[in-house]
Order: structure tokens, then sequence, then C-alpha cells
DNA sequence: CTTGACCTTCAAGTGGCTTGAAGCTCGATG
DNA sequence: CATCGAGCTTCAAGCCACTTGAAGGTCAAG
């Protein structure tokens, strides 16, 4: 039971720009052809291309991606170096978290700078872009 | 009073290949030359600098910001698109804030799935990602 | 007069794809 | 059997917002 290309991107969500984009880097091994010079995918080679596109849409990079998959690979070692992908996720997405609080926090005081109809002469948040001090780029 | 660019990269926390790829594009007039072919930055200009590089900081695209400049360049003109691009940016924030949010609880889920020091094919993490089901991409 | 920091241009690289052109093949329909 | 549209192929270029590198000119200090 071998997919072809585009029913093994509606199993995985993965469309298949991407999923010949991920053969060509190497990320994933080349699919087999048929006679027609199509790619086929059996099981294996559809989880793969499975855990490759649920490994993005976690955010992670297609370098960490492609250790995963070693690591995948290597059922004997230690699971350490996939905690340490994990956990170092998870500190990005905080960190990343922080970042855009800190924008919202900028971004709404910028608003408020912005009070009813007015002209752009008159507009608060123009003026805050131009640099007046410490209106909009506050607690770094 | 006119700086080089490495001054007004300094002075406006934007750096010199930045700057130069904004005149590139357009985003920024070209600057003056000196006779040795040098740019430099009046008041003005650095000001310009300034607040692109403000704007770009809180997460506008250089399309937005190419559009608050032309906004701040007619100040008799309504600010209701100003407003507009502002609002658009926090509503995009926090959609970006409630992804960051759900990815967060996938990827602490996943973290969960791993328990002490073990051989990588007992690690639960490999399994969630390699699609046993509902244990990491709930609550889409 | 030499050193080293700064400036110049132009080209290419980054990540992670997406889009487009030109041309195959396949399955269903008339 | 012809034909049509959907789906497949490759290769190239485009997207965003820069960054990096090579090769060279300029300037101020020692």
């Amino acid at each position: 039971m071998s997919l072809s290309i585009g029913q093994a991107a509606t199993h995985t969500g993965c469309p298949a720009s991407t999923i010949r984009y991920y053969e060509e880097i190497g990320l994933v091994p080349a699919a087999t052809r048929g006679d027609n010079g199509y790619r086929y995918y059996d099981a294996a080679a559809v989880s793969r291309l499975a855990f490759a596109h649920r490994a993005r849409v976690l955010g992670f990079s297609l370098e960490a991606v492609a250790s995963l998959l070693r690591l995948a690979d290597h059922p004997s070692a230690p699971c350490n170096d996939v905690d340490a992908l994990v956990a170092d996720k998870i500190a990005e997405v905080r960190a990343r978290q922080a970042d855009l609080a800190r924008l919202e926090t900028s971004l709404v005081r910028l608003e408020d700078c912005c009070h009813g109809d007015h002209a752009i002469a008159d507009c608060g948040i123009l003026a805050a872009l131009s640099g007046s001090p410490k209106s909009v780029a506050a607690d770094t």
C-alpha cells in the first residue's frame, strides 16, 4: 500500500512541494520511484514524513528535525539529546512569548497615543514613533 | 552636524548594512554623499532612520513601515490609516501569542512523555512525534 | 608612513519554503 | 479510442529582511 506524493501530502498535512523540498535537502531519503517516474511512499516513508511535519509544526527548525530523525534511527542510544532538543524549544517558545508580551504592551501604549478623529500632524502615534522619548520603548 | 553611516547606526540602533539596504530598496531616500563617496546623514535623515528602525522593532513589516513613513509625510491627512496599521499589528501579535501558548502546551506535553534516563527506544517523546495519536496534537 | 578602523560596491547566502513554466502520465468520460 | 483535467515531473526563480564576504578606497592616530 504505497501512496503517491499527493496522497502522502493529504495523509501527513505536509504539502507535496514541501515533501519534494525535504527530499531535495536530504531531510528524508529519496522516495522510491515507479516506472512512470512518480514518487511512491510506503508506510515507513509516510511515517518519516509525518514525523518531520509534526516536529516542524511544533516549531523545530529543519536542523533540529534532522537531529530528531537521526536520533529516532538509533533506538539504543540514551534519549538525553531528545530531551535537550525539546527543552531548548520550550525555552525558546517561552522567550518568544515574553518578547511578544513586551511588544503588545508597546503597541497598546502606541495605540493609546491616538485619540479619536484628527489629522496626522496631531497624531501621537507618529509622534511616538518619531522619537519622543519614553512613550513607546519603555521597559526593555 | 551630519553623521557617517556608522555613527547613524550607533545613534539609531539600526546596523549600517541595514541602513544601506533600506536605501537600496527605497524605504528611505538616498543619503547625501561626501566628496569621498561616503554617505552622510543630517538630523532629518537620522530621524527617518530611527523612525523606521523603531517601527521594525515593534514588528511592522517593511511594507507597513513604508506606509507609516508615507503617512508621516502628509500631516494634514486624517490619521485613521495609522490607527488601522497599529490595530492590525496588535491583533497579529495577540494571534501569535495565542499560537505560542498552544505550542507551549504541546511541547510541555511532549516533554512529559519522557521520564528519566532511558534509551530512545523507550522514549515517549519520539513515540509521540512518530504518530501515537492524541498525545501531542490536541486542542487545535 | 603605516596601521587599522571605517567606508564603498556588488554578489551571494540565510531559512523554509512557494510559485511558475513547460512538459510528462493517469483515470474517467464521450 | 480520443480527450480532458488532475496530478506528477524538473528546474528556476521569488519571498522576507537582512547578513556576510570579497575586493578595494579613505581617514585619523601614532
